[in-house]
DNA sequence: CATTTATATATAGATAATCTATATATTGTT
DNA sequence: AACAATATATAGATTATCTATATATAAATG
């Protein structure tokens, strides 16, 4: 990734979150991935296709080959995510979710939607930009 | 950490972070982070001690030492940011909204029936309260 | 009073995840 | 014909965190 000390160990959630909605080919997630996050996310491919074979021996995942169009010779695979590999992107959400909030609370965080965040604030933790 | 691979490179965020609200000593830094984290984050000494020296390297935060208590010999050193630590704090928090919300635009939001372009609210990013 | 537990800091080495660099082959563009 | 884009792949380097270990003081427990 750019600056960021990359996908922050992420990168199979993302990509099973990216199998949760369509069957796809490496290539095309790496292209999903960067418009989707708005260029924030720039896997290497160098990351992805290890990635893909790890998710395929742990069963997360099957892969199909198909010709990239009429009287081609190029060849895609399809990754497919499976019943476990299901489980597993949930799994991996929810605790993305917990994540994400500890650092709201360790961060404090502007609309106070529980007390902690409410206290911080009002402490004058000052919130950057608006935006979380 | 528990189970997710560790801080996933948001460490020195964290440790900035406490420092912006008063100045701390190591390891009551772990216990704010595991508490105001909701047992979230488990930062081990052997992670923070030397991020802390990296830290003050980098001009980060500086460093004074205090006795524990009236008639102790027991030593804490406490660590405060600077204005410079401040700044790369300032970033790496703007850089972690950026990341998170690029995280729920692959992932798609809760709770949000469709794709997600409904889910990020206006291009709001729906506060932390309610989404995360 | 002795032992254990908690506090407090520190470092070396192992582990894991991503990146860089490189490789191969096909397809589209100039 | 040459170059860029598509598509997959692997080896090695880098980096961050963890594990294990060490030291020392203070508090709690038996």
């Amino acid at each position: 990734m750019s600056d960021k000390t990359a996908l922050s160990g992420n990168a199979a959630m993302l990509i099973l979150g990216l199998l949760f909605r369509r069957d796809m080919y490496g290539y095309e997630m790496l292209e999903e991935l960067r418009s989707r996050s708005q260029n924030v996310f720039e896997m290497k491919a160098g990351t992805l296709y290890p990635l893909l074979h790890s998710l395929e021996e742990k069963g997360y995942v099957t892969v199909y080959e198909e010709t990239a169009g009429e009287g081609t010779r190029k060849v895609r695979k399809y990754y497919h995510i499976t019943k476990k590999g299901k489980k597993v992107f949930e799994q991996k959400r929810t605790e993305w979710d917990v994540y994400a909030r500890a650092v709201a609370n360790v961060l404090g965080v502007k609309n106070a939607g529980d007390d902690l965040a409410g206290a911080l604030f009002l402490g004058g933790f000052k919130p950057i930009g608006g935006v979380l």
